[in-house]
RNA sequence: GGGCGCGUAGCUCAGCGGGAGAGCACUACGUUGACAUCGUAGGGGUCACUGGUUCAAUCCCAGUCGCGCCCACCA
C-alpha cells in the first residue's frame, strides 16, 4: 500500500541508479531503431547547476525521454567545456587565497593545477544533472579537451589556415589588461557609466593665439594623439585643414585632417584621433596614413611612447594627472557630465582596453555564407522562428573572428615559430618539425605558440568531434547530423552560429535539423540571473524541497515560446502539490483492486463513464503528443495536468467509486480495468515530464512483467477509442451535478444534508440519462431520491435549468425564498443580455453574408441553448412568484 | 541610433479574429475511507491608451504611453 504522501527524497536516488544500470540511456548503434540525436551543450567542467542549466536540460530530457519511448534510438551526448577563461578566473581566484598569481607558478605547473582542479570539482555538474534526471548517455561522455577533441581542434585549425581562413593579423584587439589577454567582441559587455566629457584646446601651429577644441571622454589617450579631424564641409575649420596643432603636454605637431567621421553637430566638430588606442579612430588613421602610436603597455600603463612625467602611470591615474596638468596650463576649456557605453569583459568585469597586437583571426565572414544559406534554405529551422532574424542578422554583419588567447588553460595554438621568425602550422610538433627540416635542410629547434584558442573554437567542433571525427566513426555516420538543438538565445552568436559554420565546413552538412530556443529564467524582477547580481536561485534547493518532478514540471510548465520565465517558488510548490495529488489517485486505484490489464482496450466498455474517459485519454494524447512535436512545452504540461486532475481526478474518481464499491462484479472489473488503464496511460504521457514519481507509481500499479516505464511505448492515439456520444453523455452529467452543486451551495444547502430530486419538462432521454447515472448523482449531488416532479411543485423549491430539462430541489419551509427569486432573476437577466446580442447579430444581413456558415451556425447554436435556458428559467421565476 | 519582445484577475502567466482562462492568493462552507500538499461553491478583469481594417477586434494594422532585452564606433 502507498504511503499518503509521495516521498521524492527516498525515490529519485534509487530510480535513477535503477535506469541508469539498467542501460536505458544508453544510444544503441547497432540496434535498428531510428536515432535521435540531442547535442548536449556542454556546461563549464568546474560550474555548478544553475536555474538555466535546469530548465535546458529539463526541455532536452523530456524531448529525449518522449523519443525513446516513440521507439527511438536516443542519443543524448553528454560533455563539458573546459571553459578557459572561466577556469582560469576560479582558479586564479583559489591562488589569490594563497596570495600568489598564476606567473609564480609558470605555465606548466598552474595548468597542471587547473587540471587539478577539474579532476576535483568536475564530477559536480553532472551529478548535479543527475539529481535532475537528465538521461544521457554518461558512457559517452566527453571533454573539450579530451585527446581526441583536442585532435579534431588541431585538425580543423591546420585545415583553415591551409585554406586562409585563419591567419594571423596585427589589429586593434579588445585587451583585459588585468588578465592579459585578447578577447572577442562577443565578450565584450558595454556598461553604461557616468563619466565626463572633458573639452580641450589644442593650439593652430603658427597662428598664435588661435586654438580648436576638442571634446573626449579618455583624456589621457591624448598622449598618444597623431591627429585631429574634422569633417571636409565643416566651413568652420575648412581654412585649418592641412595645418599643424601642437600636442598639449607632448610638443608633438600633428595634423588636421577632413574626414566625414567627424560630425559637425556633436560638441565643437573637431575630434582627436588616437588610432592605437579607439576603434574608430584606427579607422580614420588608416584613411590618412597617421601613425599609430601605441601609448600602453600590457598593464595598461602608460610606456615610454609619452613624456617622462607620465610613464608607468595607470590608465586611470594618467587621466587624472593629464587633465590637472591641462587645467594648469589653461587648456581645459569646460567640463562636462557624461553618460557613456564603457566596454568591460564580461567574465573579469575589467575595462577593456583597445590595443594593438599580432592575434589569430578566423575569417567568419567566409565561413558564414553557408550558415546563413543552410537556415535561409530551412536545413535548419530555428523554433520560435524570429530568432531566425536575429541570427541573420548578426552572420551577415559578423567581424573577424578573434580565436587566440594569452591564456594558459585551452587548446595551445598548433602553431611552432622557428629562431628566424618562420611559422610552421601542423597537427603535432614531430609534423611541425619535419617542416622545418625540410625547410632548413637540417633539424631546427621550434618554440610552440604562447597562446590558447578560445574555448568556443572547441566547442564550435562539439556536434562532431564528440562522435569521433576526424576519424569515420560508425558514430559520426549515425548521429551526425543531430536532430534538435535545446538552448537559450544568449548563446547564438557564440555558439549556434559557429556549430552552424564549422559543421558545414567539415562534415559538409548542418549540424542539426532544428534549434530550439528557449527563453531565460530571470529573477521576479526579471534580471538575469548571474553570481555578480546575487539573485540566484539554487534549482537543487528546490529539488530538495519540492521533489525534481515538481521542478521540472514548472519549468516544462513555463516554457512558453518567446517569454521569459520569471521563477514563482509558489509554482513549484503547486506542481509538488500536483504530483501528490497524481500520487494519491494511485493510490486509490491501488486500494480498488484497480491495476492496467495487458491487452484491455476501455473502448468498447459497457458503461458509459468508462468509454468517456477512454475518449478523454484519447483527447489527452493527441494534444500533448502535437505539443511535444511542436515543442510547445507548456501546452503539454497544461494538458496533462488538467486531464490528470480535473478530469480523471475530480470527476472519473469520483464517477468510479459506487462502481468499484457496488454489487456489479462485471461493472466493478470493467472500471477497475478502465481506472487501471488511464493510470497506465497517464504514467506514459507524464514520464517525460516527471520521471521519477511516474517511474515509482508504474512499479506499483502498471500490468505485471511490464518492465521500466522509461522502456515502455508512448501510447499511440488510437481513433477506436473515440465515443462521442459517451463524451456528450457524460459532459451533460457533469453539467446537471455542477447545476444542483451550485443551487445548493448559493443557496446554503447544508454539504451534507441528502435531498430528493424532482425532474420537471425534460426530454425521454433525460430520464434514461438520470437512471444510467443514477449513482452518481445521488453521491456527487448528495440526493436522496430520482423523481419526476409533480405538476404543482411544492412550496420552497430551489430549481436549477439544464440542457433538456429543469431539476427542482424540494426543500421546503426552509429556503429563502425572495433569495431564490432574486437568483433566478439574476440569471434570466444574465441570458437576457445574451439574447439580445445574438439577436442584434443574426439580424445583421452583413454578418449572414459574410461570416463562415460554421460559425453562423455555432451562434445560432448558442442563441437557442440560450434561449431554452432563459426559458425555462422564466417558468421556474413564475412558478415561485405564483406561489 | 538599429532590432526584438512585453503591457490580460491582487501576483506569476496562458490565449491571439466570433462564448475572457490557469496556477497561486482571496471569501464561504466542508474531517463523505485516494488526497487538508484536499474537496465544493464563489468574488475579482472597459484584455495599457487612441485611431484604423473587418459583418465581427483582447487577438490584425498604425500611432501613443510604460517596461524589458539584444546589437551598435558617435568624440
Amino acid at each position: 500500500m502507498l504511503d499518503k504522501t509521495y516521498q521524492p527524497g527516498a525515490v529519485e536516488q534509487r530510480l535513477y541508479a535503477l535506469w541508469e544500470g539498467s542501460g536505458a540511456f544508453a544510444a544503441d548503434p547497432a540496434g535498428g531503431k531510428p536515432p535521435f540525436t540531442i547535442m548536449m551543450p556542454p556546461p563549464n567542467v568546474t560550474g555548478s547547476l544553475h536555474m538555466g542549466h535546469a530548465l535546458t536540460f529539463t526541455l532536452q530530457d523530456v524531448l529525449v525521454r518522449w523519443r525513446r519511448m516513440q521507439g527511438r534510438d536516443a542519443l543524448w551526448q553528454p560533455g563539458t567545456d573546459h571553459a578557459g577563461i572561466a577556469t582560469e578566473i576560479v582558479v586564479a581566484g583559489q591562488l589569490a587565497e594563497e596570495g600568489r598569481v598564476k606567473r609564480d607558478l609558470g605555465r606548466e605547473a598552474f595548468v597542471a593545477r587547473v587540471w587539478q582542479w577539474k579532476e576535483q570539482s568536475g564530477g559536480t555538474i553532472t551529478r548535479q544533472l543527475r539529481r535532475l534526471g537528465a538521461s544521457a548517455d554518461w558512457r559517452r561522455e566527453r571533454f573539450t579537451m579530451d585527446p581526441g577533441l583536442a585532435a579534431a581542434v588541431r585538425r580543423v585549425f591546420v585545415t583553415l589556415y591551409n585554406e586562409g581562413l585563419v591567419y594571423r593579423d596585427k589589429r586593434l584587439v579588445n585587451w583585459d589588461p588585468e588578465m592579459h589577454t585578447v578577447i572577442s567582441d562577443l565578450e565584450v559587455e558595454n556598461r553604461e557609466t557616468n563619466g565626463s566629457l572633458w573639452h580641450i584646446r589644442y593650439p593652430i601651429e603658427g597662428e598664435t593665439g588661435r586654438h580648436i577644441v576638442v571634446a573626449t571622454t579618455r583624456p589621457e589617450t591624448m598622449l598618444g594623439d597623431t591627429g585631429v579631424a574634422v569633417h571636409p564641409d565643416d566651413a568652420r575649420y575648412a581654412d585649418l585643414v592641412g595645418k599643424q596643432v601642437r600636442l598639449p603636454l607632448v610638443g608633438r605637431l600633428i595634423p588636421i585632417v577632413a574626414d566625414e567621421y567627424a560630425d559637425p553637430e556633436t560638441g565643437s566638430g573637431a575630434v582627436k584621433i588616437t588610432p592605437a588606442h579607439d576603434f574608430n579612430d584606427f579607422e580614420v588613421g588608416r584613411r590618412h596614413g597617421l601613425a599609430m602610436l601605441n601609448i600602453f603597455d600590457a598593464d595598461a600603463r602608460l610606456n615610454d611612447a609619452v613624456p617622462a612625467a607620465y610613464r608607468g602611470l595607470d590608465r586611470f591615474a594618467a587621466r587624472e594627472q593629464v587633465v590637472a596638468d591641462l587645467a594648469a596650463e589653461g587648456l581645459l576649456d569646460k567640463v562636462e557630465d557624461h553618460t557613456l557605453m564603457v566596454p568591460h569583459h564580461d567574465r573579469s568585469g575589467v575595462v577593456i582596453e583597445p590595443w594593438l597586437t599580432d592575434q589569430w583571426f578566423c575569417n567568419a565572414a567566409e565561413l558564414a555564407k553557408p550558415a546563413i544559406a543552410a537556415v535561409e534554405d530551412d536545413r535548419t529551422r530555428f523554433v520560435p522562428r524570429q530568432w531566425e532574424s536575429t541570427f541573420f542578422e548578426w552572420l551577415r554583419n559578423i567581424q573577424p573572428w578573434c580565436i587566440s588567447r594569452q591564456l594558459w588553460w585551452g587548446h595551445r595554438i598548433p602553431a611552432w615559430h622557428a629562431p628566424d621568425g618562420a611559422m610552421f602550422v601542423a597537427e603535432t610538433e614531430a609534423d611541425a618539425l619535419a617542416q622545418a627540416a625540410a625547410k632548413y635542410g637540417r633539424p631546427v629547434e621550434l618554440r610552440q605558440d604562447e597562446d590558447v584558442l578560445d574555448t568556443w573554437f572547441s566547442s564550435a567542433l562539439w556536434p562532431f568531434s564528440t562522435l569521433g571525427w576526424p576519424e569515420q566513426t560508425p558514430e559520426l555516420a549515425r548521429y551526425y547530423p543531430g536532430d534538435v538543438l535545446v538552448t537559450g538565445f544568449d548563446i547564438i552568436f557564440f555558439w549556434v552560429a559557429r556549430m552552424m559554420m564549422m559543421g558545414l565546413h567539415f562534415m559538409g552538412e548542418v549540424p542539426f535539423r532544428t534549434v530550439y530556443i528557449h527563453a531565460l529564467v530571470r529573477d521576479e524582477r526579471g534580471q538575469k540571473m548571474s553570481k555578480s547580481r546575487g539573485n540566484i536561485i539554487d534549482p537543487l534547493e528546490l529539488i530538495d524541497r519540492y521533489g525534481c518532478d515538481a521542478l521540472r514540471f514548472t519549468l516544462a510548465a513555463m516554457a512558453a515560446p518567446g517569454r521569459d520565465v520569471k521563477l514563482a517558488e509558489s509554482r513549484v510548490e503547486g506542481y509538488r502539490n500536483f504530483a501528490t495529488k497524481l500520487w494519491n489517485a494511485a493510490r486509490f486505484a491501488q486500494m480498488n483492486g484497480c491495476r492496467s490489464i495487458a491487452g484491455f482496450s476501455p473502448a468498447k466498455a459497457r458503461l458509459t463513464v468508462n468509454r468517456w474517459i477512454a475518449a478523454a485519454a484519447f483527447d489527452c494524447t493527441v494534444a500533448v503528443t502535437a505539443a511535444l512535436d511542436s515543442y510547445r512545452f507548456d501546452e503539454a504540461a497544461g494538458r496533462l495536468y488538467q486531464f490528470v486532475w480535473s478530469t480523471f481526478c475530480d470527476w472519473y474518481i469520483e464517477f468510479s467509486k459506487p462502481i468499484l464499491q457496488g454489487g456489479d462484479a462485471e461493472a466493478r472489473r470493467e472500471t477497475q480495468a478502465t481506472t487501471g488503464w488511464v493510470l497506465d496511460r497517464i504514467l506514459r504521457l507524464l514520464h517525460p515530464i516527471m520521471p521519477f514519481i511516474t517511474e515509482e507509481l508504474w512499479s506499483h500499479v502498471a500490468a505485471p512483467d511490464s518492465g521500466l516505464l522509461i522502456k515502455a511505448t508512448w501510447p499511440s492515439a488510437s481513433p477506436d477509442l473515440v465515443d462521442r456520444a459517451a463524451a456528450t453523455e457524460m459532459e451533460w452529467v457533469v453539467e446537471a451535478i455542477s447545476a444542483i452543486r451550485a443551487v445548493r451551495s448559493e443557496m446554503n444547502v447544508p454539504p451534507a444534508a441528502r435531498v430528493p430530486l424532482l425532474v420537471k419538462d425534460a426530454d425521454p432521454a433525460v430520464f434514461e440519462r438520470l437512471d444510467r447515472h443514477r449513482e452518481h448523482f445521488l453521491g456527487l449531488a448528495r440526493l436522496d431520491r430520482i423523481a419526476p416532479a409533480p405538476d404543482m411543485l411544492p412550496a420552497g423549491s430551489l430549481q436549477a435549468v439544464v440542457a433538456g430539462a429543469t431539476l427542482v430541489l424540494p426543500l421546503g419551509d426552509i429556503i429563502d425564498l425572495p433569495r431564490e427569486k432574486a437568483r433566478l432573476a439574476k440569471e434570466i437577466g444574465r441570458l437576457d443580455g445574451e439574447l439580445a446580442k445574438f439577436a442584434t447579430k443574426l439580424a445583421n444581413p452583413q454578418f449572414l453574408a459574410k461570416a463562415k456558415p460554421e460559425v453562423i451556425e455555432d451562434q445560432r447554436g448558442r442563441e437557442a441553448g440560450a434561449r431554452r435556458d432563459r426559458d425555462r428559467l422564466k417558468t421556474a421565476y413564475d412558478r415561485l412568484a405564483a406561489i
